[in-house]
RNA sequence: GGCCCCUUCGUCUAAUGGUUAGGACACCGCUCUUUCAAGGCGGCGAUACGGGUUCGAGUCCCGUAGGGGUCACCA
């Protein structure tokens, strides 16, 4: 049989990392074996939907590269894959249940509920719904049952846990594992709207979807009592199962925006590239060696193992996002990369630039940075004229004998040709040398002139991408402009 | 609190019961050098604790401690 997985999320947001690595880890098990990668949607609660999410979700998972095979907009046998759009079949397999006495009809309000909490909380006892005191099947009796739904009063359908004995399941990464059958809630099946709850529609949907291995995140763990008791119920075989270690904030608190940003799509607009976040989180809770960091999508989905999958959540670490992402950067094509700095260029106005341009730009600043637009802020002066000159860097890198020296400086720079770096870079070892100053001097003055601050790319590199007509006219409208500017502050800060 | 899960450098992780416990990020140093990086070289740094099984335990078993998840008509 082969291989059928399913991404759930529900629409209640955006799409997070934590949801990304569990779509990436079904994305990469499906296509390891040659199987089927399905998208559903868990929209059975009407109340926490949110405007755009689904077409975020689905942006998102394309964005990186995850295409699925099935699912909303796209089709295939077992759908629709939106589950407000299933309501009947739920409701078909949530009377089944009652009809094969697994599940019971119950009545209590919301407030009722709560009040048995807080009884059951004061007498010390974990809260758990009552069964044999509250208003249910059991309770009130055949006859009363069917009076009471005959006049409408609303319902819900819960599944009837057994009071004694222990379930066991398998679970991929974690292994076998036992729970009290006293420890588990009789959970709402089927709520008083008429929707399922998320363990109905899950378990009625990986069956009618053919699903066979559900991987999922940690935090299922605990519901897992309940999904196999109603598998056994409906007698259905189960899936196999697989739950994902949690992604963790710094303080092993499970990943949350507390921390900073979680949204797949705020990692996009900061200038991740996809193929490091795809990289990065791939490597949260798994590893195929341990001695490489550095991985395609097309090489992770070869050395994909659940097997292999790590037991203990993992620390989101956004320093390693960051190495991984600069890496990046620094091996993909500088054409690709002059195409997307144009697009942030257009985005933020700074003006027209040529991808030629711009291809020399990211080349000269790319081992600089870690993110593409990184270079707006750290190389701001490739995009307009230095307008703000860093004083301390000013009473460090100029003098008097440099000033000196400027009109000479400007002779020799109009006639150098052809404008390269290695050739601007001969002829200002031999202009220092000449004048008796060393080299490091000129190349401060002129970084200084050029771009205002002290740090930045190689100088002579600089000033070939900015051109000799840029070059010249920046360092005479340093001498004629700004010089006095600063002369001035420096003076008003040494009387203060 | 009940139940369940987890525990190797600060972080991500590797290690058929036999390794000086390996790699990477971060940090520090050196190197390169016109600044800053990148690169290269090196350093710091871990098997939570206590028992057991075994010739031998990070690895198997038990216990303790710590952390996390979950206990909704949310997923």
């Amino acid at each position: 049989m082969s291989v059928r997985v399913r991404f759930a999320p529900s629409p209640t947001g955006y799409l997070h990392i934590g949801g990304l690595r569990t779509a990436l880890y079904n994305f990469l098990f499906a296509r390891h074996h040659g199987g089927t990668f399905v998208l559903r949607i868990e929209d059975t609660d009407k109340t926490r939907y949110v405007e755009g999410s689904v077409e975020n979700i689905i942006e998102m998972l394309h964005w990186c590269g995850l295409d699925y095979d099935e699912g909303p907009g796209k089709g295939g046998p077992y759908g629709p894959y939106v589950q407000s759009e299933r309501t009947e079949i739920y409701r078909r397999y949530a009377r089944e249940l009652l009809d094969k006495g697994a599940a019971y009809i119950a009545f209590d309000t919301p407030e009722e509920l709560e009040r048995m909490r807080q009884r059951q909380q004061q007498a010390g006892i974990v809260p758990k719904y009552d069964r044999t005191t509250m208003r249910n099947q059991f309770t009130l009796g055949e006859e009363e049952t069917q009076r009471l739904l005959a006049e409408g009063v609303p319902y819900v359908i819960r599944l009837k846990v057994p009071l004694t004995g222990v379930i066991k399941f398998s679970d991929i990464v974690r292994g076998e594992i036992s729970v009290p059958a006293r420890d588990v809630d009789d959970q709402i099946l089927l709520k008083s709207d008429g929707f399922p709850t998320y363990h109905l529609a899950n378990v009625v949907d990986d069956h009618l979807m053919h699903i066979t291995h559900v991987i999922r995140g940690e935090e299922w763990l605990p519901s897992m009592p309940k999904h196999v008791l109603l598998y056994e119920a409906f007698g259905w075989e189960k899936p196999q199962f697989a739950h994902l270690p949690l992604l963790l904030n710094p303080d092993r608190s499970k990943l949350s925006k507390r921390h900073g940003h979680v949204a797949v799509e705020d990692f996009k607009k900061e200038g991740y590239f996809p193929e490091a976040l795809i990289n990065f989180v791939a490597l949260l809770g798994w590893n195929p060696t341990g001695e490489r960091e550095i991985y395609s999508l097309q090489e992770l989905i070869e050395l994909f193992d659940l097997k292999k999958v790590n037991k203990a959540g993992a620390i989101f670490d956004i320093q390693k996002l960051r190495w991984i992402n600069a890496h990046y950067l620094r091996h993909k094509d500088p054409k690709e990369l002059a195409r997307q700095l144009q697009q942030y260029v257009q985005e933020r106005n700074l003006g027209d630039f040529s991808l030629e341009y711009l291809e020399k730009v990211v080349i000269l600043l790319r081992e600089r940075v870690d993110l593409l637009p990184e270079i707006f802020t750290f190389g701001d002066y490739l995009f307009h004229p230095p307008t703000h000159f860093e004083q301390e860097y000013f009473a460090r890198a100029w003098s008097e004998d440099i000033e000196a020296l400027i009109p000479a400086l400007l002779t020799l720079l109009r006639q150098i040709e052809p404008w390269e770096h290695t050739v601007i870079w001969e002829q200002l070892k031999g202009f220092a040398k000449q004048q008796g100053i060393k080299i490091g001097k000129v190349m401060n003055a002129l970084r200084l002139m050029l771009t205002g601050k002290s740090v930045g790319a190689g100088m002579t590199e600089t000033m070939e991408v900015l051109g000799k007509e840029e070059t010249l006219r920046r360092i005479e409208q340093f001498v004629t402009q700004h010089l006095p500017a600063l002369r001035q502050q420096m003076a008003e800060n040494a009387s203060e």
